[in-house]
DNA sequence: CGCCTCTTTGCAATCGATTGCAATATAAAA
DNA sequence: TTTTATATTGCAATCGATTGCAAAGAGGCG
């Protein structure tokens, strides 16, 4: 198709009988010049295919016209952490950068890059950065924070951190989901995840204030540390729920990955759920709806998070202020937490 | 931390009291430099933090040492298609990418973009792409490959189209699934899938390939279209398996996610797996193996598969010839495909 | 007709790193 | 000592688009 050798602006200005200046500007639309004059411009462009060279651009202009989304996907956590969950939020947030004009670059677990700023914005490879997998403390963060530079994290406010993050409201969640379980009559509910990462310890706070609510006093022995994988589930379900000595009515999970190795371990223990075990877990993981039983869940609203990562991002490399978000969760009830 | 504005190889070199042109030399550890100096000159380099600017080397180079990956995943097939699967895929791409000194564009439906070619190389965003999502006959795809313009695609090899390939080698994948079936006293063996997508023709005539080895007639009553996702597995088999007209022992579905959705429905219909039905699925989704029970699958190796997409990019883009890439699979025998 | 305003276009510098070629220094050979 | 080969380094052009400022043209007004 096409073989000739690539445009520039110049050849396109030559054609036009125009200053490669009037060109810049009419193919930007600048009101600067005149109607006619852009109409034939961009017509001439498109005409011959010109595409501007973004490289070029790029360069004058100091800006990338890119971010970068970067995952810390460590083993430490479940290392399969969420795949659908991540692939939603992903194509979310790139979708919305192409919105604004943007191009995204991901980038996984960057362990050999200790100083992700200087990897990605002083080198001019992006101007801001999303991460995701906030993980438990990771000091990268708090020295991105220092530095200044734009950058925005899917996670949970951490008052002792100093950056922005979107994520969901994690602690409201938690709350309906266990006091869904109580009020369908559970009274010794046990709590399974890693309450050292940040959204987690919020759900395990919203636990909490279920409990508190219901009047149920918190007993630390039900509050099983568990990652986010399928396997661990199963396995803790083996040693911990399954123990003759332990005894609980109903398990409130962080995701719904804990949730399907939780009910695989108990099937093969022929321990019926939701009746004898009412499960609640969380993300609406969309297997949740074809475990059997389908499982009771929190949805959080992935989409709309990736989208208000981006555009928050975007708000900050301008300079604007911005805040915080958490945003609202709705529980989906089906059958693994039983019947009021 | 560093307030300094950024520096620039100037700077650097005024720091060092030698040319730009020796930094350029040095900082590329160069043998045209001598060696002292280019030590120097890394560590004042190093010392100030300084981080070459890529958008100008990028221009002047005319290389953006950036691959794109496009995501091509239409509604088309069952949306959520294989979420972990992509996961994995991305990430193992992503990783080989970093590890030759190359950045990963990413880039979901450009439905927008009618021309790739043109959006990524054209307009030097990247210098090569990966298509994921080779769909059932995408024009796109065709005009890429005509416009000469390095990229490759992950599915299966098409004679009729004119693109290099990496993917898995379906058609004995599906051979030695429909073989263990049979194996395992089946006769009447049902296929799902969609036929009209490449990969899926391929573990088609794989199936062929196993009947026709064990002299069992082909019946194209039992080949059931379905799309990837869990739920049209889950209609399909309401419809069609469980209509009383209807009878098979066994089924090879191209996709793990339709085998969940296939179990559902069944155990919903109180028809045991693998008793009455036997399955094989396709891809060893994570949760295959934590469905009950187990599904037996064909193993892609999918963090190989993103090597190779990268790998043979790099060496198209470099001019070296490359041919097309079918992975060897693996048949991985859990419950669901019963015993022999 | 001269002066002023407003619109439209062009000039030319600029962004920062790379690289072919020339220049210099140093060592080796004659 | 002169010539030649080799090792290092610098000069200066270059990549292609953008933009502040100047300039030219069009129209209005006194």
């Amino acid at each position: 198709m096409t073989k000739s050798k690539n445009l520039t602006m110049a050849d396109i200005a030559e054609l036009a009988g125009v200053s490669e200046a009037t060109v810049s500007r009419a193919l930007k639309n600048s009101e600067l010049i005149n109607k006619e004059t852009r109409a034939r411009i961009q017509a001439i462009a498109r005409e011959h295919n010109y595409k501007i060279n973004t490289a070029a651009r790029n360069f004058r202009t100091q800006k990338t016209h890119t971010i970068a989304v970067v995952l810390l996907v460590d083993k430490e956590w479940g290392h399969e952490v969420s795949d659908a969950f991540l692939m939603v939020l992903l194509g979310s947030i790139a979708d919305e950068a192409a919105h604004h004009g943007y191009d995204l670059l991901l980038s996984t677990n960057p362990h050999d890059i200790d100083d992700l700023a200087d990897y990605y914005i002083d080198s001019k490879r992006a101007d801001g950065l999303i991460i995701i997998g906030q993980g438990r403390n990771d000091p990268r963060l708090d020295r991105l924070a220092e530095s200044g530079r734009p950058f925005i994290v899917w996670g949970a406010e951490m008052p002792e951190h100093d950056y922005l993050t979107v994520g969901s409201d994690n602690r409201t969640g938690a709350f309906e989901a266990v006091s869904l379980l109580v009020r369908n009559g559970r009274k010794r509910i046990a709590f399974m995840g890693d309450a050292r990462h940040p959204e987690m310890e919020h759900r395990l706070d919203g636990y909490c204030d279920a409990l508190r609510a219901a009047g149920i006093p918190f007993d630390a022995n039900l509050v099983i540390p568990t990652d986010f994988s399928r396997s661990d589930g199963y396995m803790k379900t083996g040693h911990v729920i399954l123990d003759p000595t332990f005894k609980c009515d109903a398990i409130f999970a962080v995701s719904d990955n804990i949730v399907l190795g939780v009910m695989k371990r108990l099937s093969e223990a022929d321990v019926k759920v939701p009746e004898e075990v009412a499960i609640v877990g969380f993300d609406d993981n969309p297997l949740a709806v074809f475990a059997t039983p389908g499982i009771t869940t929190v949805r959080q609203d992935i989409r709309l998070g990736g989208k208000l990562l981006v555009r928050n991002l975007l708000d900050i490399i301008r300079g604007k202020t911005v805040d915080h978000v958490a945003m609202p969760v709705e529980l989906v009830v089906r059958e693994s937490c039983g019947k009021a």
